[in-house]
DNA sequence: CGACTAGTTGAGGCCAGTCAATGTTGGTGG
DNA sequence: CCACCAACATTGACTGGCCTCAACTAGTCG
């Protein structure tokens, strides 16, 4: 079940970091079930009663595949055949305009499902790339849907992901539409660390992992700015940066900023 | 089947247009099959040929809603029981940030399917307001998981709608994220005229149904930047402005603006 | 007619972008 | 182990695009 055909995609105009590189696929990793996942609880938290749709479940992961740093996951035009659980690391998704410009929409952690874009159209419009070692598990369309036709509970959860996506993507443009750089900055460091906390990390010290060009490009800004930003806020005693890894001393502060006007 | 209770939202903070009015409910009128809507082609783009879906599909739609110029269609929190089509008219949405920062998120014409976010939520997250004398299809969640677990077509149309809004959605982010003012709006009236003319409306022709304020929030600018553009615009003879009637004389100069870094 | 909303236009200020120089870090090979 | 290099990051000076504040006009409704 792999990708007959690998899409001719443009050479590789990424904001960093994404050297050109041979597309690994399944590392040959035995699959393993979602049941005893020690993430099951943030990616899949569901019950499946029904003994038929409980195997079906159990099949759910084909495979999983090993990323570097770098690596791209999926491509924008490559087709469409599974979802991807992040089991280890983390991985950025990359959307790119038809005239080139690209922007990083999302971030994306330990039990975190990423490729629904895709879900509708056979075909991924955004990117997928590692942004450090990276586990994730495959879990293929087909066997999506086999388990979302026999189980409710699963649908439930189909349906779930899809709309917080929306719902996510819909956050980010608003921060975009109607903050200014501090404030977003300020959302996006909170944000990392109540999913942090949510993972059991600690929420006021984490590495980053993207470059200050990537996080500009997330925030809609410029590589410069966010760079000032972490001085001023490291100034005002909101954070502590050292390069990419960062300690939140005053959440509280942080939050007031993102109240202002 | 009506919504039991109606949840209590802050007492109306939007851009505008919105006058604490009674929410209309079902006015009553007699529910019709999708089959013979002249909008089916954009709406519900399918065929089902099982006669036991078949005959689901047919009582898709359970009622129909008539609003008025800024009637409010569902609020953020009110509980989700359904999807709603535009038959006539248009809507807008509105996210609402926890701050009381609000945005208008999308401009909906007829044939579109709107409340999907609220999907795996049961709750909206959104605010849809008629921009103009509208009607709606009202088509009950239950019903759609009806179908949607019996027919494959349909499924697979569910997943489209909801992977496209994820989409559009990401595209506002892009827009916001990395283009100047006039690129906005250039593209803003670009995207309004291919969808007219998807409609079988004119591409050329047509009349903005939101303020300046409304469309300045949904592209992140103030109304003053909305309006001083469209002066600009209509200088360099890309467009003819007469208060909200709009006609696109230089689709190719738009397009050109797009392209500029 | 007055009150109100929507829209236009101008003057000035500020936030973030641009350009540029310098510092820091991490990986590679001698 | 250290030298070297490239990628990443910081900081400064300057610019400009968009926001803010404000005045004025046009249309609408009671």
């Amino acid at each position: 079940m792999h990708t007959s055909a690998i899409p001719t995609t443009s050479p590789e105009r990424t904001v960093t970091a994404t050297r050109p590189r041979p597309i690994l696929r399944d590392v040959g990793r035995e699959a393993q079930s979602c049941l005893g996942c020690s993430l099951r609880r943030i990616c899949m938290p569901i019950d499946v009663a029904d003994p038929e749709a409980k195997v079906l479940f159990e099949k759910l992961v084909a495979s999983r595949i090993r990323l570097r740093k770098g690596d791209v996951l999926f491509r924008a035009g490559e087709r469409f055949t599974a979802l991807y659980a992040i089991r280890v690391g983390s991985c950025k998704t990359v959307a790119l305009a038809d005239d080139g410009d690209e922007q990083v929409t999302g971030l994306h952690l330990p039990g975190e499902i990423i490729g629904v874009e895709g879900i509708g159209n056979d075909v991924h419009v955004a990117q997928a790339v590692a942004l450090e070692d990276t586990e994730v598990c495959v879990l293929p369309f087909e066997r999506i849907e086999a388990l979302a036709q026999r189980d409710t509970g699963f649908r439930r959860r189909l349906y779930r992901l899809l709309s917080s996506a929306i719902v996510r993507e819909r956050s980010l443009s608003l921060m975009l539409g109607t903050m200014r750089a501090e404030q977003r900055l300020a959302s996006f460091l909170l944000d990392l660390s109540s999913r942090y906390q949510m993972r059991g990390y600690s929420s006021t010290d984490f590495v980053l992992r993207m470059t200050r060009e990537e996080i500009g490009s997330h925030l809609g800004l410029k590589l410069e700015t966010v760079s000032r930003l972490f001085s001023r806020f490291a100034e005002e005693g909101l954070i502590e940066v050292q390069g990419r890894v960062i300690k939140l001393c005053d959440r509280i502060g942080l939050q007031h900023l993102l109240a202002a006007s």
